[in-house]
RNA sequence: GUCCCCAUCGUCUAGAGGCCUAGGACACCGGCCUUUCACGCCGGCAACACGGGUUCGAAUCCCGUUGGGGUCGCCA
């Protein structure tokens, strides 16, 4: 089958979580098909028909979000808004073959009719009331609204791929709106013809359109045209359980690479969350491609979890290619020491990015830890590595330093054993002398081996950290 | 309230009637490794929402209850 798919997004924030991970699916499916199936492709549409609420920005934003996360596009974007007067013949034809008609409800009129309703206990659908009324009955002055005629008898089903079939009474259905007052087309008749005019054979979309796909479903036979396959995948709910709305605890997939998050985590993490592949935790790209499909996705909606994300996040740092890494943090670690920039730094984290990234398991986390070869003394001691110091810290670094001014080989195994022994003889161990000389070297009492740390800075730059304290 | 959907460890999930004494991952708790912190390794805690059926047999199928979510815009 050859397989269409899009990702719709309006641009009125950034891009959420949810639709990364709506955009992940539509992507993987229509490239699993490109490359296993008959062909597929995946496109994207701006659904800018509401003129007052989409940004340039935002617009921005999901274009960014897309990128970062790797998921490419074909073809040319395409503006929902520029296919208007498209819409607009549409729903013009239905109105002259009687599948639509004009309502001139004012929208105050329809509240009250709502109100009404709620009252009651009744749905809060539209009632009908210009469906059969004679135009003539027409306020003046008023503009009207374009209606469809929805079918009242019987039920429609959508044979939906991961809900299964999903039926409705079609009295719970109404006539919904497909030209506003001004003119211009809603959502609900713009989709189809855009969806339809795309040639699109798959809608995968959030579950809260669900209901929105037997309106939409009710459009496509009243053109006569073959609805495309629908999937509702469940939403993505917040900690908390409730839905992540833009008022909601979402942010955008830019707060997400702020804090340091990869792409490949984050989608690793969000094709696993709502999709399983047996037992399969990790899963990059290549096999995500080959493995994903509809069946297996859940019908259940799942809660966002930043400790699994930030675990795989971990997983991924830790198997990127040290030079990878380091094109990735140089940037940050330039604008964030200017001056205080050491001129080893890059080729000092050539040797320590090894011992750097098994510490981290965000960036933001391997930026920090890169302090030790990034900056330059005198390093600042924090409370931690203060106390270190305090009683036989600072005679074990004067000790120490003793010990390593003159040696021959400097290397981490030959200093390793010159301390290992000095640590002996002081009938301490290892770790008790050593936590000194870690204060004095990171300014903190966490760091990558000493050892390997000594012998990337060097000796000069060892002494001089050693002596910006024993000196105070 | 209406309609629709959903329901396995705290969380993400495996599970297609017997392979289930319910598996994996994250988190958590022990231990090992160890110069700190991590990584890694080993082990532990921890779930089929409830009630009825169907069946020789049900986490799996059916019904009901409860709980949760979504939807009901001249937003998308």
């Amino acid at each position: 089958m050859n397989v269409i798919t899009r990702f719709a997004p309006s641009p009125t924030g950034f891009l959420h979580i949810g639709g990364a991970r709506t955009a992940l699916y539509n992507w993987l499916f229509a490239k699993h098909h490109a490359e296993y199936g008959a062909g597929g492709r995946f496109l994207l549409r701006i659904e800018d028909t509401d003129r007052k609420r989409s940004t340039k920005e935002a617009v921005t934003a999901i274009f960014d979000g897309l990128n970062w996360l790797g998921l490419d596009w074909c073809d040319e974007v395409v503006s929902q808004f520029s296919n208007s007067n498209r819409h607009i013949e549409i729903a013009e034809r239905l109105l002259s073959e009687g599948k639509a008609y004009k309502c001139y409800c004012s929208p105050e009129e329809l509240e009250k009719m709502r109100n009404k309703a709620r009252q009651e206990g009744r749905s809060l659908l539209y009632d009908g009331r210009w469906r059969n009324r004679d135009p003539s009955d027409a306020p003046k002055g008023v503009a009207p609204v374009i209606r469809m005629k929805a079918t009242k008898d019987g039920e429609t089903i959508i044979h939906d791929l991961v809900q299964g079939d999903v039926k409705v009474a079609n009295n719970q259905l109404d006539d919904m709106i497909l030209l506003r007052a001004d003119g211009t087309p809603t959502y609900m008749l713009a989709v189809v013809v855009d969806d339809h005019d795309m040639g699109i054979s798959h809608v995968i979309r959030g579950d809260d359109h669900l209901t929105n796909a037997f309106r939409q479903s009710q459009i496509y036979s009243l053109l006569e045209w073959d609805p495309p396959e629908f999937a509702h995948i469940p939403l993505i709910h917040g900690e908390d359980g409730t839905k992540m709305s833009k008022r909601h605890g979402a942010i955008g997939v830019e707060a997400y690479r702020e804090m340091g998050f990869t792409p490949d985590a984050l989608c690793n993490y969000l094709l696993r969350l709502g999709w399983s592949h047996g037992n399969d935790e990790i899963i990059n790209r290549k096999h995500a491609i080959e493995w994903f499909n509809l069946e297996n996705i859940g019908r259940g909606a799942s809660r966002f979890d930043i400790d699994k994300l930030t675990s795989l996040n971990g997983h991924y740092i830790r198997q990127t290619k040290d030079e990878e890494l380091i094109d990735l943090i140089m940037p940050s670690l330039e604008s964030y020491y200017g001056d205080k920039l050491s001129k080893d730094c890059r080729n000092r984290l050539k040797l320590g990015i090894s011992g750097l990234k098994q510490r981290a398991k965000t960036v933001t986390e391997l930026i920090k830890n890169a302090e030790i070869y990034a900056r330059l003394r005198p390093f600042k001691l924090d409370q931690e590595a203060k106390r270190m110091i305090v009683g036989d810290g600072k005679q074990h670094l004067v000790n120490i330093r003793q010990l390593i001014v003159g040696l021959e080989e400097w290397d981490a195994q030959n200093l390793q054993e010159i301390i290992r022994t000095y640590s002996e003889n002081c009938g301490s161990k290892l770790g008790i002398v050593v936590q000194p000389l870690r204060a004095a070297l990171s300014g903190r009492n966490i760091s990558p081996s000493l050892f390997e740390v000594m012998e990337i800075i060097g000796r000069d730059e060892t002494l001089a950290r050693i002596d910006d304290i024993i000196k105070k």
